[in-house]
DNA sequence: CACGTTCTGATGCGCTTGCATCGTATCCTG
DNA sequence: CAGGATACGATGCAAGCGCATCAGAACGTG
């Protein structure tokens, strides 16, 4: 047999190249030269990776994507330790507005693959997928905060799960088009969550 | 002296141009040569007007930003009429939404600027702007909307502008990635509407 | 009607792009 | 250690890019 090359992990180093390129300039600014040159290879070894542009940046998105509900799903799975629904709801959403400042580069990227997917059939197809997962991330929390009375049973789980998911979009667009910060941006769902259950228990 | 020739209506067919070829298939798919065949000049009409193509992708934005605000204040301007300041703002919002199929374009074109602005400091500018704009437009409405007793006082206007602009765009997003239908996004914002109104009058 | 000015569309240039090719270096197997 | 299969990276190639150039058409003016 020929030598051994570790391709999951060369591809992953070249969807980070992608990223960080993307997060930068622009989709536009994404050449497979420089793709090469920022992954620290050589454009071969990016042409043996995959086998054509959009195969990479198709990849580079299932990475992205991949990354954030991993992030989401460890936060839910880290809730040994009894933790109120409502934080654990606050948190996650926090987590998937892409608010920090290390998740600004995955926010810059997301909305790039969003703006360009109606110029690909797969790529939209990756984040109608993304999009219904965290759909059912969030509705599951919210039930789950029904069961344990955390949450009002007035709730409509799916709806409030929309709402919130479109906020959290919302509110990282304007963070990244620098219409207001990270922190306002994290007040403003903070007030929206609190805001819900308040009234919500309140109706009772 | 020499012919006379329409700049700023030509230089609105090429944004126009511009606008469709970015819907169609994404930023990066815009040359200069595209961009005359699809405004049916020619490619020297069409360097005459600008003078480089970054010049022509900001009068691009420039030009939608002024079609979306536009409408807005239409939207008030017409209220000449007495209207319930809480049909005002879900009209006002629903059209920022740009959720009809007719604004699907603009929705695509907007999306593809704020994912383009960290690489062009001008463009990031041009959103800047706009955005404080509709802001102001939404805390303007929720003011009248105190003023003529509609909406509770105990609503905080910026804050309220702000939320409501996150889920505006948020929607936008959500409709533009497939993850759910106009309709939907509508009675989405709609709800929260009346829930904020509803819930807060309740408050007193 | 002829002049002078402005506008036009085609062409050229230098460069970059995505992708294909190919000799060489590298590694596993028998 | 020899052999063969594989990965590598440099190079080539056609196409397309943004932009500059320029001869001629188109027009208002004297």
């Amino acid at each position: 047999m020929p030598r051994q090359v570790d391709y999951e992990g060369r591809r992953r180093r070249i969807a980070d190249a992608v990223c960080a390129l993307i997060a930068h300039s622009g989709m536009e600014a994404v050449s497979l030269r420089d793709v090469a040159t920022q992954a620290g290879v050589s454009m071969g070894a990016v042409q043996r990776c995959f086998r054509t542009k959009e195969d990479m940046l198709l990849f580079a998105l299932e990475h992205i994507s991949q990354h954030v509900s991993d992030r989401a799903n460890q936060r839910i799975a880290a809730t040994s330790t009894p933790q109120a629904a409502s934080t654990l709801l606050s948190h996650t959403l926090a987590e998937l507005a892409l608010l920090d400042e290390t998740s600004k580069t995955q926010a810059h990227v997301w909305l790039a693959f969003v703006a360009h997917a109606p110029a690909s059939e797969k790529l939209a197809a990756v984040l109608h997928d993304t999009y219904a997962k965290l759909h059912d991330l969030i509705a599951w929390i919210i039930r789950y905060g029904q069961d344990t009375q955390d949450f009002p049973r007035t709730l409509d789980p799916d709806r409030e799960a929309h709402m919130l998911l479109a906020l959290a979009d919302g509110l990282t667009v304007h963070v990244l088009a620098g219409h207001h910060s990270p922190a306002t941006a994290l007040t403003t769902l903070q007030r929206h969550i609190d805001h819900l259950l308040e009234d919500a228990s309140r109706r009772c």
